[in-house]
DNA sequence: CTGATTTTCCCCCGAATGGGGGATTTTAAC
DNA sequence: GTTAAAATCCCCCATTCGGGGGAAAATCAG
């Protein structure tokens, strides 16, 4: 059973292309072709398709909002993003917005095809220059922020020194904390004192904002 | 020209195989080679090198933390992550530190060079179980979190307000943060006990706290 | 112009914090 | 069994915070 493929095209010349390249797959079918956003939910229940293939520049909701309407709604439909080329933003939203891919619209006419296959298939064909912006992507300071996760600075605290800088973070004072650990206020002091010297701190702020910014806790 | 490249493995008999596949390459020059990666920086800053092939299980260092130091001092040198096969995760983790690419050690011996030459050219050869992976990142809540539209409360803050805590949170002082709005002390005291009173909390700690974790400021 | 908000500044005072010294005991490692 | 680290507690003391009162400009919206 081939798969079914909606295709949201402003370009008719374009829709043309495209019917003229799936007419001869047997795994894949073009349903129907739209020039437009409108009725979007409606059309994908209609048809409900395996596949949309989804120009980012059209109208009147762009490829991206109509993107993050589909994946939301319908989860199993795979949305692939067409778009010229130098549009890094816009891919990049568009994927953030629940696409599984990304085509450019000029590539060689037999490759289209197999970008379809090869991304039903759980694949994510990236040309070079794309696989490159992506990768850029990757180098962001965002990026870094995020991966600060996975990449977690060890400063050696120890177990108590933790629990302590947690309950810190939550806004306790000292004294808070003494009880809260059945611990004397001296000892709460003496650990954050040492968590200080760790962190390379002077006060309660720069360790809060520290122990959050980089997952210290 | 040749592009320097400089190979960090612990298996000589790989490294053996390297400088025999690299010999005849024009295009290509090995410098040198480490079992491990001690005086990384030092190395690096003395080869100068285009691209470093980094074995991802090396010691001391491991190959991820090798590649996210040599991205952050020296962002122009690529660097190819070598793995074995099954590493998906490490790899992943390898291309956030910053690697450019990365490459199978056991791949077909001719396809090495090419491997290099096309991660020099920007390309990224990607297995699919990596391209999944990186797609699937840009589903993650954290990604939502960062490129969508988030769910700000609204503290109302005014301007001011907003400024001084984000210089709580960069963790000043009242007295730093009086000059550095060039404002007096007391100032400083009116806007914080305002601040805290439109957050919601009665000290520093939680003042950071939620303004950071929920991206007030 | 008028009222509301923002920004600025002031005083008082108790409580909390941070840095500098320690010391003892428990636990873990070698 | 010695050594090292972690966890506990103590004192002193200056500084900083936080909350309670204000109040006067400046800015802004109607």
């Amino acid at each position: 059973m081939p798969s079914k493929i909606l295709l949201f095209e402003d370009n008719t010349s374009i829709i043309e292309a495209y019917k003229l390249l799936l007419a001869d797959e047997d795994e894949l079918l073009l349903c129907a072709s739209f020039v437009n956003t409108d009725m979007l939910t409606e059309r994908i229940n209609h048809f409900k398709p395996d596949v949309v293939l989804m120009d980012i520049n059209i109208q009147p909701v762009d490829g991206i909002e109509a993107t993050r309407t589909i994946a939301g709604r319908f989860p199993e439909v795979k949305v692939i993003i067409q778009t010229i080329f130098d549009e890094d933003d816009k891919v990049f939203s568009a994927l953030c917005a629940g696409a599984s891919g990304y085509m450019l619209k000029n590539a060689p006419a037999e490759n289209i095809a197999d970008a379809v296959k090869d991304i039903l298939r759980g694949g994510f064909p990236m040309s070079p220059s794309i696989a490159r912006k992506v990768l850029a992507l990757f180098k962001t300071d965002a990026m870094r922020q995020l991966f600060a996760a996975r990449h977690t600075p060890d400063y050696q605290l120890s177990p108590r020194e933790k629990e302590i800088l947690k309950l810190l973070v939550a806004g306790l004072s000292y004294k808070m904390i003494a009880s809260e650990c059945h611990i004397g206020f001296e000892t709460v002091k003496s650990h954050i004192k040492k968590i200080y010297e760790k962190l390379h701190v002077t006060c309660v702020s720069e360790a809060v904002a520290k122990a959050i910014q980089e997952r210290v806790i």
